[in-house]
DNA sequence: TCTGGGGTCCTAGGACCC
DNA sequence: TCTGGGGTCCTAGGACCC
């Protein structure tokens, strides 16, 4: 398939939001900065700091008042991301003048396959331009990785930071690659790399080195993945189009306080369903289930969710079944944390037609009988459509619904 | 008087179907 | 009369990433 072998860059924009605000205002230029939730709401903890605070020690999700005890002149700002979202924008247009198979993965970083761009010059020289533009033309710096594959790439540009170019090529793979502690590596987290230190392998070589059905065994699908991967082995395409899939659309809120007071838990949920409809509004998606997150005040987490039978789209609805969710499920305890999530997304286009199918699904949401529908769902604890749903054609199930509606208004 | 908010992917058990 | 195994869907939790 690949007899050439690729060219892949990972693009990833250094201290980003901090990046950003220095380039918004340049007096800011050389100082510890950090940008940081407000701690009088208790979400003070850092999410991005300049070079400089790093080289005090700060770090990223580190509390607010440890930052300021490791650096006491230390700036601090509230996220604008409004203007990161248009500095994102920016960087990324700057990239599409390289090649169309761009990636984006987060609002800081992206993949590019520059395999048939050599009429660019090389890929180094290729990545040396397009840094120098993001630097000159938007005042922020970036570090390049430049592999066979996306993985590779990754690891390559976390090697030089700010402003770092660095080719990993397979051969380089023993000397570079291996040697890093396996806590490095993409895809391990704290939980995987203890298990693996237990298990021997403290370097990523070590795990190239591991055999991969006991790896398998171990960890599943990831351990053999991983393995790979610390082999170089990564065949996963550039992905242009990636980025307009949404599994789900969320939004969360730590409270000022813990509080079991049933007005203030509404007001959060009803703030956060209208986040959530507007975010869908903005990508013209509808949704066919909903999540309610409940972090309690030890921290513990529980979510609780529903398949629907129809597309949610207004916050009216995502807010009713919120609360119905909330009242079914929380134990009592103070609640310090609500989140509302919208799951099995889809464009709101492409549904159009299956929706003038349901002519009885449409008639049942004028009169309101999806409530219902939805209650006696999770009364029976199953869904009464399930059968005709799972195996046979949309006119059974339309026809079924009929009657199960007739029955219903009896 | 610590630990935000946005996501994706995987696993595992139970219900249900064939 | 008793019993098998493959497959899908649904739900909840957890690991990981930025």
């Amino acid at each position: 398939m690949q007899s050439k072998g690729r060219a892949i860059f990972h693009v990833d924009m250094n201290s980003f939001y901090a990046s950003v605000e220095m380039a918004f205002d340049p007096s800011l230029r050389g100082k510890p900065l950090a940008i940081c939730g407000n701690p009088a709401e208790r979400k003070g903890i850092v999410v991005t700091s300049s070079y400089e605070a790093r080289k005090k020690g700060v770090r990223t999700t580190m509390p607010l008042w440890e930052a300021r005890r490791l650096c006491p002149d230390l700036l601090v700002m509230r996220p604008n991301f409004d203007r990161y979202r248009k500095a994102s924008s920016e960087m990324f247009k700057l990239l599409q003048e390289v090649t169309p198979i761009i990636q984006p993965v987060s609002i800081d970083e992206g993949y590019m396959d520059v395999t048939d761009c050599s009429h660019l010059g090389s890929t180094l020289e290729i990545a040396q331009k397009l840094q120098e533009r993001i630097l000159q033309e938007l005042d922020l710096p970036c570090s390049i990785g430049i592999a066979p594959n996306k993985f590779l790439a990754k690891m390559a540009s976390d090697m030089k930071k700010p402003l770092g170019i660095t080719v990993l090529r397979k051969r380089d793979i023993s000397s570079i690659l291996w040697p890093l502690a396996i806590e490095e590596m993409y895809g391990v987290g704290a939980k995987t790399a203890e298990k693996m230190r237990t298990l021997g392998i403290k370097t990523i070589g070590d795990l190239a080195h591991k055999d991969k059905y006991q790896l398998k065994r171990i960890f599943g699908v990831n351990g053999e993945r991983l393995a790979n991967r610390a082999n170089g082995i990564d065949d996963r395409p550039v992905d242009p189009e990636a980025v307009h899939s949404f599994k789900s659309i969320g939004s969360s809120q730590t409270l000022p306080r813990d509080t079991t007071d049933d007005k203030e838990l509404d007001k959060l949920l009803s703030q956060l369903s209208k986040s959530v409809e507007k975010r869908m509004h903005r990508k013209e998606a509808i949704a066919k289930g909903i999540q309610l997150m409940i972090r309690y005040h030890d921290r513990k987490t529980i979510t609780r969710s529903m398949k629907l039978q129809h597309f949610l789209e207004s916050a009216d609805e995502v807010f009713q079944y919120a609360q119905t969710l909330l009242q079914k499920h929380w134990n009592g305890e103070p609640i310090r944390l609500l989140g509302v999530s919208v799951f099995d997304v889809a464009e709101k286009k492409e549904v159009g037609k299956q929706l003038d199918l349901f002519t009885y699904e449409k008639e049942a949401e004028k009169e309101g009988l999806y409530k219902a529908i939805d209650d006696l769902t999770s009364k029976f604890g199953k869904n009464p459509f399930r059968r005709v749903q799972t195996s046979t054609s949309d006119e059974v199930r339309t026809s079924f619904q009929k009657d199960f509606l007739d029955d219903y208004k009896k």
